[in-house]
Parts: C-alpha cells; structure tokens; sequence
RNA sequence: GAGGGUGUAGCUCAGCCGGUAGAGCAGCGGCCUUUUAAGCCGUCGGUCGUGGGUUCGAUUCCCGCCACCCUCACCA
C-alpha cells in the first residue's frame, strides 16, 4: 500500500484508514460480501402509494448526511436514483447506529425499513436495520442541490474536465447528466441494432488486427505480432473485410465496431471510435439514403420520443425525406461559383479567390474537397444528403451511371458535421485496381493518408461481387447529436489522454 | 503542429501591482430524534502544477517544462 498517497490527501483518508480500524474492532467487516435488496430507489419513489408503510431493502451509495445526534437524515443513491432514510436511535441497534456515525459521503449502505413521507412532502425510508457494506476511503467530490420552484439548484458541481475524464467513474458517480448519456449511448446503440436485425441483416466480426489497412483514407496505428513477426496495422475502417462477405454470399451485413485513426485529437476526434459499417447486396447508394434517414429517424424516435432535436441551441427536424444536393450543386449554392469540370488553373485560382489554403501534393479532388469543408459544411445544420463526388476523392465508390467524373457516393450532414458515408460499392476489379494504384501515385507524392493497394481485395472482386451499396456511421458523432453533447469526450467514457 | 487561456485545501473558488495564503462545502470534536445547500460552537487542513531565474524575500514578476481547455491546422 502507498503511503505516501495517503499523507497526499492529509488527515481525511487517514481518519477514514482509522475507521476501518474502529469498525473492524466492532466486529463489522467493511467490505462486505452481499446485501440482500429488494427494491430500487427509483420503484419507491415512482409509486409512493402502493409502498407507503411497506418494508422494503434498499442499497447504494451515501450521498449526503444530516446528522443531529440521536437521529439523521441522509440521501442514498442507487443506480436508479437517489432517495432519503431517516434513522433513528431507537429504531435501530445501538452497534448498527455505531457504525452509520462511522460512515461517510462515498460509502456504500443496506438498509431496511418502512416507506414514509417525511414532514417536508419527501418519500423516505424509516430504518429498521443498517448495514455498512463498503467503505469510501477517498473524499468523494460533495455536490450539494437545492430545490427552489421545482428547479434544482446545484453548488459547487464537479466541473474540472481533466478529472472528469480521467476519473469517469468520480464524474458518473456525482453528475446524474452524465450517466444518463451514456445510457442514452447505449440505446441508440440497442435500437441501431434492432433496427439492422429487423432487416435482417446479419451482424458480423472482421480482424482488428490488419496486415494492410484500408477501407479509408487515414493514417493507422502500427503494431507487430511477435511469433508470425510481422507488422500489423490496427484497422481504420471494416470496408474491404465486409465486401469479402457480400463475395463470399451475405447479402447484408453489419458491424459495429471500434476504429483507430492515428490522427489529431479535439472535440470530434478520438483515436478510437465507434463505427457501423452495413453492406447490402443488389442495391445502390439510393437506397441506402432511404435508410439512413429512416434508421436515424427510428433511432430518435426510440431514444428521444422525437425527431425535433436541439443540439447545441439549433433546432433541428430529423422527420424524412432530407434534402438532396449533389456536391457541386452544393458548392454552387453557397459561393455562387461552378466548378463542375474546372481544370486545376481554375481550382487553384477559385481556391485563392475564397481564401482556402492548399498544400502542394494536393490534387484536384483534394481541393474540392477542401473548398466543401470550409464553404458548404458549416452551412449544413439541418439533415441534408451531399450526393455525387468527385472520383478521385472516393477510390472505393462505383463511378456515377450518368457522368464518369464522378461516383455515386453520398454523406449525411447535419449540424454542420459529417455523420456518415456511403456509395454504390465499385466492384469492377479491373477499376477498383486502376483507383489502388492512383491512390498510391497520391501516397509517393506525398499523401500519407491515400489508400494501400490491397491485393486479396482486388482478388476477391474477380471472383465476382454483386451490385451492393455501403453505409458507414460514427456512431460516436450520432450520439452526440442526440444527446446534445458539444465535444466527443462527452460520449465516450474514457477518451484517450496524455499518461498523468 | 501554431496561437490564446487555465492550474491555489478533498471539491468549488477568492487573493497576491513581491513580504511564504483565505472563504464556503467536506473532515475532526461538542450540542442537537422530521432534516434537506440542516443549524450553532470549536478545530484540523496547503512544499499556491513543476523546474529554473531576478530579488534581502516569489504563490505573485520573467523563462523553460507538464497537464487540461478553447481557436486554427489535419482527419470521421
């Protein structure tokens, strides 16, 4: 044991050590094997009626403490809610009260006894039997609320962002909001996949480990396998391993998955991050913005109750049909400038014009690309469905069946940000080789995020592949909208930090 | 990677144009058997992020470093 930890927080987890001693002495095993409970905090208080004078077994963590020597009211919270006992002297043992004037906020309590309603209007419980079951030895953050005109007040709430993310489980434990994202977290997820398995599609696991990378255009983390010793790349997207599927004759498949970009971090990047990616065979990128907007529309109405949203002060209708707007038309709309068919005189001319800085390597699509980032996206609050992109940017994307300039590939937008991707999966492997190997023209000029040329993908499109339409999500991104969270630490519960 | 900001008690924060720090809550002791930011009385608690520099003297001024936040760049 650590010592000198101890002597860091000063006399308050050196009394809390010696109570350990004292109640040990009482014959009380502070950490206790099990509690017998029979009800949840939040049952009681949701149907006050039906429990008032009845004996109920509660368990959770102290959350506040009134003491007044021979009696005291204190709050415990389970993963339910939160809710008052009153205990008394002479309700209980002299030996039970012993141990709860030994206990503290953080500490983790059974407790038995009769539903009531306190003076005040507030349903609590009258203990007839206390049990300490484990004991806090590190000071909780205490957060006090008031309630004023049925709004609660709360002081001195535990704000600090580094501690909350490197210490989640303190953050969960005294901001009740948090939880509730997270639990948000895990039914958009639920209802996702209800929604995918109500199609009948089938959810599917493919390598984390890759030895080459691919499905997207980023940079990897590298690791190596000691016994084959060979390089391993940690996957960046599930693409290529997911039409090997629909190859070998799925003809819809799902995955929802961690990726890993080896890429800056702010509030809309981590290095790992949640993906679906669903592949559907004998369909095309039309029929997948049907059911992105039908899927996103379900999720809401499962989670939320609704598609009128606010994220971040906009009000935003998530209600179908979303809007269509090819790619240049969306350029055009927003800078009054067409530049379908410009050569690259006319791009770098525009690009300067509009004050968009390049970098050299950068080819034409690239500069599109860059122009839409900071000219369209921002405007792109309510849903709306860019369609129809340049080749050069989408290397895996069927080229469009009116205009080989460009490829039948579209992105969700909304609030602003890119919630997704998808096209009509290029499955020609004689094109889909010819696209590989520009992408690695790209990379020896100097572009280290182009796609690696992959030789058992192009090997398995000869075999043939049938007509499919890819999606991919960020998940991460999905929940942050419908949680109206502003940085994506906020929906991931250990966002990736620097080592303390 | 660049610019800006923040870092003081367990938590939330004051303060210091240079003289080694305060409050509320938490803790500890006392009183208190319907309180709810319980109350009243008393009391403990800090190498002021870290390492240098200037100075008689630095938490305060200057520089480096670390961590986090914001903006920008890169990306989903």
């Amino acid at each position: 044991m650590s010592n000198d930890q101890t002597m860091d927080l000063g006399h308050v987890m050196r009394d809390r050590r010696e109570k350990l001693t004292s109640l040990r002495t009482m014959n009380v095993n502070p950490f206790a094997y099990e509690f017998d409970r029979t009800h949840n905090a939040g049952d009681i208080l949701a149907d006050f009626d039906s429990y008032i004078e009845k004996e109920v077994s509660v368990a959770g963590r102290l959350m506040s403490i009134r003491k007044m020597g021979k009696a005291a009211f204190a709050h415990l919270m389970d993963s339910s809610a939160k809710i008052q006992f009153y205990i008394r002297l002479d309700q209980v043992s002299e030996d039970e009260y012993a141990v709860f004037k030994l206990c503290d906020i953080g500490d983790i309590v059974g407790i038995k006894g009769k539903v009531f309603k306190t003076h005040a209007g507030e349903i609590s419980i009258l203990v007839s039997g206390f049990e300490l079951l484990t004991k806090n030895l590190r000071p909780l953050p205490i957060v006090k609320e008031q309630i004023v005109d049925g709004e609660k007040k709360v002081f001195d709430a535990f704000t600090d962002t580094e501690m909350r993310y490197r210490q989640r489980y303190v953050d969960l434990v005294v901001n009740p909001q948090v939880r509730e994202t997270f639990v948000a977290r895990s039914k958009i997820i639920t209802a996702m996949r209800q929604y995918l398995d109500n199609k009948g599609y089938l959810e599917v696991e493919t390598p984390v480990l890759q030895p080459v990378y691919g499905g997207a255009a980023a940079r990897p983390f590298t690791t190596h396998h000691n016994a084959l010793d060979m390089t391993l790349y940690m996957r960046i997207a599930d693409e290529l391993y997911l039409k090997r599927l629909i190859v070998g004759g799925y003809e819809g498949v799902y995955e929802i998955s961690k990726d890993f970009r080896n890429e800056g971090i702010d509030r809309t990047h981590n290095p790992e991050f949640t993906m679906m990616e669903l592949y559907v065979a004998y369909k095309d990128y039309k029929f997948m913005m049907n059911l992105v907007e039908d899927m996103v529309t379900f999720i809401a109405k499962t989670v939320a109750g609704t598609t009128k949203i606010n994220y971040q002060g906009e009000e935003i209708n998530l209600d179908p049909p979303w809007p269509r707007l090819s790619f240049f038309d969306a350029i055009k709309k927003y800078t009054d400038l067409d530049l379908a068919g410009m050569d690259r005189h006319g791009l770098l001319q525009t690009a300067g014009q509009l004050d968009v800085e390049l970098e050299d390597f950068w080819g034409n699509a690239k500069i599109l690309d860059e122009i839409f980032s900071e000219k369209v996206e921002p405007h792109l609050i309510q849903p709306v469905f860019i369609c129809d992109y340049p080749v050069e940017l989408s290397p895996l994307a069927k080229k469009h069946r009116d205009d080989p300039r460009l490829v039948e590939r579209f992105e969700p937008y909304i609030a602003g940000r890119e919630m997704g991707n998808s096209f009509s999966e290029l499955n020609d492997p004689i094109d889909q080789r010819e696209r590989f190997e520009s992408q690695v023209a790209m990379r020896e000029a100097g572009d280290e995020e182009a796609h690696a040329l992959d030789e058992d993908f192009i090997r398995a499109l000869e075999y043939g592949m049938p007509p499919t339409a890819g999606l991919g999500m960020g998940i991460d991104r999905l929940v942050m909208l419908l949680t109206d969270s502003a940085s994506i630490r906020d929906v991931i519960f250990f966002p990736t930090m620097r080592q303390e």
